[in-house]
RNA sequence: GUCCCUAUCGUCUAGAGGCCUAGGACACCGGGUUUUCAUCCCGGCAACAGGGGUUCGAAUCCCCUUGGGGAUGCCA
């Protein structure tokens, strides 16, 4: 059977920064196998779920360039078939009816199993003793078994777990005599009987526990004393989660489930229910979460960690995507700026990490003036016109295609672009610091003004003129060659660092020139 | 509390018992090129969480501790 995976997204907010890595991975293990990659929108949530959060999902996909095969599964249009599996564990005894909640109505839970010897998912462990408090008595239902452990300051701490994790349980009182054992009494439990000891000290069974083959993270295991029965179906009728993804991942015949590593736990839960359904189980690879700079998971505040954000802040969708890929995998030698085709030829789920990535603003960054920097002349401009009105500047100025251009190779994000507005305005943040430096020097000062008494007699101001006017005055004032560049550059900028010199002056013209040296002598000499 | 996962420079990572004096990238710091700025080039700083084992030999395998994260929902 070929390759198939998913990107399973609940619409119920904006797509996150780690939804779209998973994303990503997925792809990008699609397209690396010949395999396919569908698209399911997990919607089963009605309450929160949106029409808005599942456009702003297409649209994330398409920016990222990432298509994927076959028509986009809605999980909602599924529910009758969810209904139905719900009702084949109800009929194998494999669920059962909850007590009814608040609406007096009974939600349908998924029974672990009690006979695993069909399932190869599980194995046993071993007999093991769990000491109990007295204080608190020990139940035990086809429910599940229900008692509390001592806590190291001797409090009663509850425990709760499903019956399957308790095979050949007996349960002791102080005396260490025996008061109950299950394989005695299986049969009353199932028809529904339920049991309850004062004074249990200790209780005995044999350990059994799940366990499946991470691709990413290797062998995982949980024993079954530590899982509880599950609710599939809620007490107002609708599939939960882990019936609805289960049932479409068998339906949708996925092989390979790739997503987050905070669903493992779902998925020793997820196994039992692909056997009890009759579906083969896929295979997993679970990956670490993406943690922000502070070392946490991103939370509601972390804002900026919606993909939406990173378009609307400038970040090329191939940077994104480079930099993304590149949280928790590499290809295992030093590449890291890889085309899309580079990408696809050397994932494998096998190489990505199983710890936690920090994500790094900075590289990213990095990462985007890469790009940048690749990308034709026009294209540059049009990507700056997008832009240019965040930062206050008026795309159609005149010149703006000149400045951008001029500008590209030390474009990070869009951002930077703020950092042009001198070319546009006539209103100057001055930076203090260079502009003492450069002009305490009275022969610097006296050279600024020869040379905007020589700006007039320049005919044509190209950055060719510019340079050789510069030159000549510094000959003049006996000045070493370029020693008025960085004064010139503080006149037109107010800073004293920027692009080429000699073009940036004739981008601004002479006759700014003139008012700008003028107005930094004033700022020079009211200041310092 | 219990269960599960996790641990290499500040950050992303390479590393599958000897190729490790631990490599690359970002950031940072120096230097060079550019008569200026950015690019670019060269160099530097900087890590195997701690403690026990196993082994002739451990970043690598095992155990413990500590730190971090997740789960423990009629959310997904």
């Amino acid at each position: 059977m070929s390759i198939r995976l998913r990107f399973a997204p609940s619409p119920t907010g904006k797509v996150h920064i780690g939804n779209i890595r998973t994303a990503i991975f997925n792809w990008l293990h699609a397209r690396h196998t010949g395999g396919e990659f569908l698209l399911r929108v997990e919607d089963t949530d009605i309450e929160r779920s949106t029409r808005e959060a599942i456009d702003a999902m297409f649209e994330c996909m398409q920016w990222l360039g990432m298509d994927y095969d076959g028509d986009v599964l809605y999980q909602t249009s599924r529910t009758r078939n969810h209904m139905e599996a719900a009702q084949k564990l109800l009929d194998d005894n494999n669920a059962y009816y909850g007590k009814p909640g608040e609406d007096g109505k009974a939600p349908m839970l998924f029974r672990i199993p009690w006979n695993t010897d069909n399932i190869p998912s599980v194995r046993t462990i071993g007999n093991v003793n769990v000491e109990l408090h007295p204080e608190v008595p020990l139940t035990v239902s086809a429910s599940g078994v229900e008692f509390a452990q001592p806590s190291r300051k001797g409090k009663p701490m509850p425990a709760a777990a499903s019956l399957a994790g308790f095979q050949d349980l007996q349960a002791f009182d102080a005396e260490g005599k025996c008061i109950f054992d299950l394989s005695k009494n299986i049969d009353d439990v199932f028809a529904g009987k339920d049991f309850a000891f004062e004074n249990c000290t200790k209780i005995s069974f044999t350990r059994r526990e799940v366990f499946f083959k991470d691709i990413i993270k290797g062998e995982l295991a949980k024993p079954l004393d530590s899982m509880k029965d599950l609710v599939i179906v809620r007490s107002n009728g609708t599939p939960v989660f882990h019936l609805a993804n289960v049932c479409d991942d068998a339906f949708q015949n996925i092989t390979h489930i790739v997503r987050g590593d905070d669903h493992v736990e779902n998925t020793y839960r997820h196994i039992f229910l692909f056997h009890c359904l009759g579906y083969e189980v896929p295979q997993y690879a679970h990956m670490p979460m993406i943690v922000n700079s502070a070392g946490k998971p991103f939370s509601k505040r972390d804002g900026d960690a919606f993909v939406g954000d990173f378009r609307s802040k400038g970040y090329l969708s191939d940077a994104l995507f480079n930099y993304l890929s590149l949280l928790g995998w590499s290809p295992g030698d030093d590449r890291e700026k890889m085309t899309r085709a580079e990408m696809v030829e050397a994932f494998t789920l096998d190489r990505v990490k199983s710890s936690p990535a920090q994500f790094d603003y900075t590289k990213l960054s990095n990462m985007n003036g890469l790009y940048i920097s690749e990308m034709s002349p026009e294209n540059f401009v049009k990507w700056s016109e997008t832009y240019a009105g965040n930062f206050g500047i008026d795309p159609s100025s005149p010149g703006f295609a000149e400045v951008a251009q001029l500008m590209q190779s030390r474009t990070r994000q869009a951002d930077n672009i703020a950092g042009w507005k001198y070319f546009f305005s006539d209103d100057l943040e001055y930076n203090d610091k260079p502009i003492r430096k450069q002009l305490k020097n009275e022969e610097i000062r006296t050279a600024l003004k020869s040379y905007r008494a020589a700006l007039p007699e320049i005919v044509n101001y190209t950055p060719e003129a510019v340079e050789a006017g510069i030159r000549k005055i510094e000959a003049e004032c006996g000045l070493d060659e370029g020693k008025l560049n960085q004064p010139l550059r503080l006149a037109a900028s107010g800073t004293n660092s920027g692009a080429d010199l000699y073009s940036t002056l004739a981008l601004i013209g002479k006759e700014r020139m003139t008012e700008r040296i003028e107005k930094l002598g004033l700022y020079y000499a009211n200041n310092f």
